[in-house]
DNA sequence: GATGAATGAGCCTTCATTCAT
DNA sequence: GATGAATGAAGGCTCATTCAT
């Protein structure tokens, strides 16, 4: 039987590789957004997903590293998801307001990765993860910011502020768990923004 | 022997038990932040406290209803704070930015208690304590934002959306974990506060 | 109350974790000895011992330190066992003897602990003891056989040559796994020893 | 394709396969004694052997049979090395003390495999291995003993008294856990085989 | 009120072994 | 023959909680 032949083997095998990998993330997710990270044990997390406790650790080194990996995933996820329709050929404000209408279809697209990644952010964990790296995924975005500032269409303030108010808000208001009155229409994130892009510009 | 003859004796107890639960409550709250809900043990917190494992079930009924207690009183001591110093008798922007201020002092102040609240609204445990509960602490403020919007100073948007514009921000540039470049001066606090205002401002 | 009066009651709280602390030792020694190190798993020990795994760590500071307490706890045992009757005013052939029939006497009294030390004393586990600790209790009968040399009753070889001969073949003829032929009747103990004797005697 | 003509490739194979098998004996070796029986994995040792764990599993029924016939293998290839330059056409003292000189090049040679075998003798595992089959390897040096008893040259003695005498002192001076004081020097090896005869000879 | 001792249940991880390739 | 992936069972240890004192 030539290479050719069994193709379709070799892809089977690899194919329910990545689906263990696959379902150990989403039953991460799934279990720690639930039960938090207190319960969510390695028997409860590899019960989810379907698969033997002992499997989880040929695709990680150890529970600290599935969680650390199962943030980073969502963190790169949620960029490329960002950057897919970045486009900086537009007005800063239009730039923006498709950023972040982008990141509210992210928030609610993929509701259960944003809440694990907040409970991840606000958790000790976090320190395990290298700030840098994650902010690097977002340079683009980034960049276009510092320009605004440069041009003086932003206000000249620390960056951090200006961050600030155009990622928190959005996120606090893409939680059901504290604003649950919200309703995330395309009107109401559009008249949201309006707000961020008063607060950021001169 | 009558209450009157060892009223004096019960102070001293009543003064040590006041100090057994405010160690607990310091020693929730520092274990927490150090290593999150998931290895913050009974076992551990009592050691911080310096008390036995046992002494804890004589002031809270489990360790869940320790986490939410110690989440609860944090709430309360903030609003506490926040409305010591609250003067509605002053031109909206200027009892903003003053609310603005103390919550900023707050976090500073009381980094720990605001690390450890922060975890706890990201974790599930949040889902047992009610909201409404909790946003009564602060109806004051509450009162003299809708009174804003009905009086067109401030946008009449979507509650949540004032909301997540006034404390969210904030709350991140106080996270030394997600904003570490930002410095709190005085100064900072205030353009920072500029930008707030300018996004809820009609 | 008076102190005296509950005494019998303080008496059979701390008779009682002698018990235990005894009965984890008793179990230890029998579940090694019956399935080795390889097998004599935690769970197994405290099983035998009728105590939850979980008191184990009452007791010791994890499995490694109660093995190794074990062994030391039985070489403080034989080592008591030996001086006990130990006479040194007597000819050095007379007091080398009672020492022989003494080891035997323990070798065979305590089959078990002397199993164990066997193969503690065998295993990777030997080098987190200190020798020269262990080798402090046997002082008295290091000391006469020095004397013995000096004296030039013994011969004057290394001095670890002779303990090998003091000390291991009789060791080996205890031991029913190596030497099943061998009967230990005071008799042939004391042909052995002729041996012994012989061997070290100038 | 003819037996012949593939000669070559199975003597390939053939000599992998030793490779191999003799990759897992000295990694079974080096690994028990680096960690002991309770430490010693399937796992570790094949990773220590380069191989797979399954390939164990190719050459071995199971772990049990692995670490038996490692010992066995020991005592072959121990009594190989005693019995290559055994010569029985010498006064017994001598064929004795050439034997006792073997026995330490032995020990010494093969310290790794010696403490294996001592940790195995010691263990519960020692009960698998039939202890005629593995005495029958030392048939030539048993039948010259028996002949110096006969010949009233030895002490008429139980066996194992004989036997303890020849083999545990020296056992036990090899050992450097045991005697770490002791160098195996020619001359110290000789001085130590006088007390040995001394003890047996009549 | 306060505690050290005690525990069954569960933790995370590794075990010895098998199987499809 | 050789292997990486897979696993149920078991490993050592800590958990949250109770109880006798």
């Amino acid at each position: 039987m030539t290479k050719n032949e069994c193709s379709f083997i070799l892809d089977a095998v690899r194919t329910k590789d990545e689906e263990k990998k696959a379902a150990l993330f989403e039953a991460t997710v799934k279990t720690v957004n639930e039960m938090g990270f207190a319960s969510a044990s390695v028997s409860k997390i590899t019960k989810e997903a379907g698969v033997s406790p002992a499997t989880l650790y040929i695709y990680h080194k150890n529970k600290e590293e599935l969680l650390v990996s199962t943030y980073i995933t969502i963190e790169k996820n949620m960029s490329r998801a960002l950057l897919e329709k970045f486009n900086a050929d537009m007005p800063l404000r239009d730039i923006l307001e498709n950023v972040w209408v982008a990141m509210s279809d992210y928030f609610i697209k993929y509701q259960p990765y944003t809440r694990f990644a907040e409970q991840f952010a606000n958790s000790p964990y976090k320190t395990l993860v290298n700030k840098e790296m994650v902010m690097h995924y977002y340079a683009p975005i980034i960049d276009v910011l510092q320009q605004g500032i440069d041009q003086k269409i932003i206000k000249n303030v620390d960056f951090d502020i200006i961050i600030a108010f155009i990622c928190y808000p959005l996120l606090a208001l893409s939680n059901p768990g504290l604003c649950s009155d919200f309703e995330p229409t395309a009107e109401n994130i559009k008249s949201a923004f309006a707000l961020a892009w008063d607060a950021i510009k001169l």
